[in-house]
DNA sequence: GTCTATACGTTGATAGAC
DNA sequence: GTCTATCAACGTATAGAC
């Protein structure tokens, strides 16, 4: 083990960190604003500062940066390792994060772009987008049963295809907010849709009908 | 006008007209699964059985290639000009595009690829998908409100913000069907939430609670 | 109408000086 | 650790022969 290295995470270990998570954050904006094969190591060394040489010396292929930005993006979204939301609370949580990402179009550019990237032969990301939504998809259906043995839900559902509507609307209306954001209130019509799902609306708990 | 051209659509002009839809063809194909910016003139003259300058003859640019293949797309998605279905009838037949599509992988991954890859700087179908975006919402409105009209829906209902999210389902449902075919039933998953969203299943016409 | 040849730029990656 | 220099490969597009 290195020496500097106090063997914990979170630790800052000097400047190769500190130069690392630079090249990530310019990295995350050059494939949220083009995707990444159209975005370019020499553009992305150039905006963090060095040459495209030296982008390489921290990560040995364009490959292993996008896994790194992945890396990264799921690092700050768990933001401490707080335990998630049980039951309707999640519910509204993934409500909260919509109203969040219209404000912060860089990250739902970034997961759209590669998401929908990711599906192409041979993409470096499509392991990552695999595992991303078969886990997201049994959150939320983890949430739903939750919400149903807390008496937070009475109707009758099925939480795995519900599951995968949620996450689908949640994903299709960051698209269309993307291309034309007056057009989409991404917040509203993912509470509104989640509230018809589960017949229950996700903040005031009254019935919908 | 050309003395071949007898002046109205549908009808074969000959050996370019040919041509050139052999090259769309083969041209949606790579669009489809190496995205806009990968799929390179190269392999789209190949596979269509002549050289990359070839395929520059019949159309000027790949950009142009790229719009032509939209607009073929769209041609065949209208089959032959019938009006769209009113009302109720209309949301059902979502439902069965959606089932159609899971025979049909390369119509689903060019669909999904090329609107996320649009939302990208400067990208050719940029304008392309925000339209069609604009006209799928309205379509479902209008669909919606006819519904109500003629009593099919008596559930009070916002057609835009309901439009939005019915577009949403259809799309994201896509990009999990690609990346885990056997995760999700897309058809199955759309009915299911069109039905909860308008208080009615699209079949057979009973209320759901 | 289709080809060959080529111009001309950009890409990701490597080697080696400092 | 960061650079310059260089590489081979690939990209689109054009020019001109046939």
């Amino acid at each position: 083990m290195s020496r500097t290295s106090p063997g914990r995470r979170r630790a800052p270990r000097g400047d190769r960190d500190r130069r690392r998570e630079e090249i990530l954050r310019t990295a995350t904006e050059a494939f949220a604003t083009r995707g990444y094969h159209k975005a370019s190591l020499a553009e992305i060394a150039d905006r963090a500062g060095l040459t495209q040489a030296g982008v390489l010396h921290y990560f040995p292929s364009k490959a292993d940066l996008l896994t790194g930005v992945l890396d990264l993006c799921d690092a700050t979204a768990e933001h401490g390792g707080a335990d998630r939301p049980r039951g309707l609370a999640f519910l509204r949580h993934l409500v909260d994060m919509a109203r969040c990402n219209a404000g912060a179009e860089g990250v739902v550019r970034l997961h759209t772009v590669l998401s929908a990237e990711s599906v192409t032969e041979g993409h470096p990301a499509q392991e990552y987008f695999r595992c991303r939504y078969d886990g997201l998809r049994e959150t939320v259906a983890e949430a739903l049963t939750e919400a149903r043995e807390d008496g937070e839900i009475t109707a009758e559902l099925d939480p795995g295809p519900v599951s995968a509507s949620i996450v689908a609307v949640v994903d299709g209306l960051r698209v269309q907010w993307l291309l034309c954001p007056d057009a989409v209130d991404m917040a509203a019509a993912t509470a509104h849709t989640i509230g018809r799902l589960i017949g229950v609306d996700p903040f005031t708990g009254e019935e919908v009908r």
